[in-house]
DNA sequence: ACCTGAACACCGTTCAAGT
DNA sequence: ACCTGAACACCGTTCAAGT
């Protein structure tokens, strides 16, 4: 799924600062903690990134470019995008599964206003990355450009609040129990 | 709405500190920037609350009575319970209309793992006040209690993920567009 | 009762110094 | 090329000292 294979200290670090952005937040993000969980000190955290908010931009970059290639797969898994539309929240369902972490990007959005914007453009591509799949697979199952785009919106500023509310109550089944009250709603059927 | 009506500056702080915690969560609420808005030095800070983390719990637990306040008062204002329903995101609505803030306790809620215990709890209490209400108006349009706590939940974390999604692109119309979106979607129907 | 300056251990960051 | 200790201005917090 990464670019990198290698574990080279970059990619280490790379790694650990987003296990903890998805866990505390770029706020929450402590150099010094995570310098010790790769094994050097802060300051050399310098030689690998030229500061924190360029280190959450790459983090943000890739955790972007990763969900891209996740939902092609899952494309590429279904021939029904029906099934596909079904299957959409699981990939906000792993973070949860993972140490009840979050989606980076959710976090993100939060801190909105308080991120570097070499950050909060980032997180602007995850969603987009997000809403062009939604919208191009509502526009398979029949729906047209506008309304495809208007409820790809829905879809994942709606998927997102399911986490972000599990997450809180430390509670997986909730997050299942959320999306299955949307589908019941109708929120996943091209349909109306 | 609030409990006290004096200006003491106990009532100033709490003030000041709803809003930055609005904008910028609970990591983001710096006590030297929030004492600087009220006239006080950070150290006199703790002769009004003995930590920022009972400050905040102070903060979060007016505003969740604050927001039951404001659900009773929907519900006088509105006879029938389907017009009670469509009017709820307006609580929503007005964190964003007010400066791009959002609902306290949802950018608490991405936070939740870092928050004092003492926050956490007053945290749950607002969900919990927006879960009864909603329950009880989807009682009334005619759902059965289950069906009623399902959707009540459903309800909420879909207008959290959209007031979340609204001020990160700092468009109050987006807000206003998804909103559109889960009602065309059937979220909103008590009837099915 | 309320306020303050100074100090504490903590943050992100820089930099001279090492290998 | 990569790492480090020490220092900087910043955080939450404490406390002795003031009114």
């Amino acid at each position: 799924m990464s670019s990198e294979a290698n574990s080279s200290s970059s990619e280490k670090i790379l790694v650990a600062a987003t296990r903890i952005a998805q866990a505390h937040g770029y706020a929450g993000l402590n150099l010094r903690a995570l310098a010790e969980q790769v094994g050097i000190k802060a300051a050399s955290l310098y030689h690998h990134f030229p500061s924190k908010a360029d280190l959450a931009a790459a983090v943000a970059r890739r955790y972007a470019a990763d969900s891209a290639a996740t939902l092609e797969l899952l494309t590429a898994e279904t021939d029904q995008p029906a099934m596909a539309l079904a299957r959409y929240p699981e990939t906000f369902r792993r973070s949860l599964e993972n140490g009840n972490r979050i989606c980076l990007c959710s976090f993100m959005t939060a801190e909105y206003d308080d991120l570097p914007s070499e950050v909060q453009v980032q997180v602007q591509a995850f969603a987009e990355v997000n809403l062009a799949w939604l919208s191009g697979v509502l526009q398979e199952a029949g729906m047209k450009k506008k309304s495809a785009e208007l409820r790809a919106q829905a879809i994942f500023a709606a998927v997102s609040g399911a986490q972000l509310m599990a997450r809180g109550r430390q509670d997986i089944k909730l997050f299942d129990s959320l999306i299955e009250s949307y589908r019941v709603a109708g929120l996943f059927s091209p349909d109306n």
